[in-house]
DNA sequence: GCCAACGTTGGC
DNA sequence: GCCAACGTTGGC
């Protein structure tokens, strides 16, 4: 089981935009490095969803249901897209700055390399943001 | 709205 | 293959 880190900005597709529709593909990513996770991804590994932007907060947890396949989105078939579900909402959600601020997450590779749009956690990051959110 | 980080493009 | 210019992302 791996754990990851995807952004979106809420004015965009918000957490509740995914829990609504119940499953969506995450589509639109184009940077190598960010599709190279995307590949790495299992079904059933799980994935806080970052609000970027607006909020600039993780709030909550979705799960890997589609392993990467073809972006819908895209027209060349270089990039490749995973599907995912919602499977909980942070009843307080954990804000940037107080993961900056943590130094249990001091390495987080979403806080060193701010720009990149999927990430890895490993499973003590992902438990501890978890423990934050439940304040 | 500004700016830093960083990826991409294009001239040489 | 280098590097300057430019565009985009994302925090503040």
């Amino acid at each position: 089981m791996n754990y990851w880190l995807m952004k979106s900005e809420p004015d965009a597709f918000s957490y509740d935009d995914l829990a609504a529709k119940g499953k969506a593909e995450w589509d639109g990513v184009r940077n190598h490095a960010a599709q190279g996770h995307m590949k790495a991804m299992r079904k059933g590994d799980l994935s806080i969803f970052y609000h970027s932007n607006i909020g600039v907060e993780a709030v909550g947890i979705m799960e890997i249901v589609e392993e990467a396949a073809p972006d819908s989105t895209d027209g060349t078939g270089k990039w490749v897209a995973v599907h995912v579900a919602p499977k909980e909402k942070f009843a307080k959600p954990v804000t940037l700055k107080t993961m900056k601020a943590d130094p249990k997450l001091a390495n987080m590779v979403m806080i060193r390399q701010s720009r990149l749009s999927v990430s890895p956690l490993t499973a003590a990051e992902f438990k501890h943001i978890l423990d934050l959110s439940m304040g």
